[in-house]
DNA sequence: GGCCTTCTTTGATTAAGGTCAAGTGCGACG
DNA sequence: CGTCGCACTTGACCTTAATCAAAGAAGGCC
């Protein structure tokens, strides 16, 4: 769709403008072999709730997430649903490898990708080596933060738990504020919720209404500001850190 | 300690006997490079209980496991414990990169590992790009793993936990019932558990007594037969599955 | 073998969170 | 502008698993 055809340049067009570059999987490459990647991949557009990856579903194609926010999620047979992961941009979305995807990807927001086809990468990855390094470092990172949220379900109470997703996302969903906050130059913020109720509630092994609950209790705390159900204001976030247990 | 020097043979005397150089870390190399790899490393014995890897330490080396259960957990500041994950053989223990662990690892059992130096193992990852393509692979294995485990924590009932649990054990503590166990040549197993009822608990994010509650219950409806407190005898593994949710 | 410690089971009670049932608020759309 | 539909909140009640307490087993040691 958006795809370049480039001639004198060192650098792919598409690229050249891309927010997520230095970070996600293309900060691995130089100017040509970023022009090889360039060449298979295709941004799209997608909006909340649109389904981005069928479970059992056969893997064609890879992406990075350029923008939104995109929710991981596994079923039971009778229907009870868990949120494994939400990924953020610029995460790698899809497992390499794998013949067939073994969770449902899902727009939390309207998401930005750059698709790639599953033998394209490959052929990269075979080819440049650095990559399959950051796609291995990703995977690190998602193990971490899998188990570290393994420690949230198991563990937590309620109201640890709906702490401890808001401050998740308080901390992911804005890079720049992020980076600021680890500073200390940040202690208050204000966002968007990527996720519904029911989506936090199968985020955190809980029912919408005790989540509804725990916000309520919360806000009677003054830990949060609710703007409107999707947008809420942490004026303290160390305060918001206590709170996750 | 049971380092070997090699002289005139194609493999390392240490590789020769190893029962898992055909599945781990080892499956991707030749002889030239398992002799490069195996200067390095080192067989170790540490008995139950024993921290292998302490929080927060820094990472000096890593290791294969070759025999017995090792068991990775995490705790909250107050003390609350939840296991994050079990390894058997022939996993690789350690997280490759980090400066600092950011869990526990102890023996659940007697365990043998097969030790390797950061340094020695980081050197030869760079080297032979196949040993990178071995450790993502088990990265994106144990990321699948969590992610089922998820499940089992956010969304399970206490009984659905406990069969998960016994089930998990029955389909790994060993590889070759678990062959046949997929060929449909096996129905029933008897096993030894290898974690005690504290840390089942704080697996599946319950308490001691709900776990033996639950250990009882299924004793009694004859999906388990409790040779001891700890040799396990499953009957009919299909009639366990049904009760995993 | 007997005693002590530790692990495990069992029982009684409580509390956290789930379920069921009404509301409330808000945006979409006629 | 009204009303339909949906997401969310709130309340009353119930169930599950946690907590508290005690009694049994099992392993270690003299």
């Amino acid at each position: 769709m958006e795809r370049q055809d480039i001639h004198n340049s060192d650098m792919p067009v598409l690229c050249r403008n891309c927010e997520v570059r230095h970070r996600g999987l293309c900060g691995a490459l130089e100017a040509g072999q970023l022009l090889a990647l360039s060449r298979h991949t295709q941004m799209v557009r997608q909006e909340a709730g649109s389904e981005l990856i069928a479970n059992e579903s056969e893997v064609h194609s890879y992406a990075n997430v350029m923008r939104g926010v995109v929710k991981l999620s596994k079923m039971l047979e009778d229907g009870r649903q868990q949120v494994v992961g939400l990924q953020f941009a610029p995460d790698f979305l899809g497992r390499i490898y794998a013949r067939h995807n073994n969770l449902t990807a899902e727009a939390a927001s309207d998401v930005e990708l750059c698709r790639i086809p599953k033998t394209a990468l490959e052929k990269l990855v075979e080819e440049y080596p650095e990559l399959e390094h950051r796609l291995h470092e990703q995977a690190l990172r998602e193990l971490d933060e899998a188990r570290d949220w393994m420690v949230t379900l198991g563990r937590k109470t309620a109201s640890e738990k709906v702490a401890s997703f808001l401050w998740l996302i308080a901390t992911h969903i804005d890079p720049v504020t992020e980076a600021r906050r680890q500073e200390g130059l940040v202690e208050s913020v204000t966002f968007d919720l990527p996720l519904s109720r029911t989506d936090i509630a199968d985020f955190l092994g809980l029912t919408i209404e005790t989540v509804s609950r725990q916000l309520t209790k919360l806000r009677k705390d003054g830990v949060i500001e609710v703007v409107n159900n999707r947008t809420f204001t942490v004026p303290d976030l160390e305060r918001l850190e206590t709170r996750c247990g």
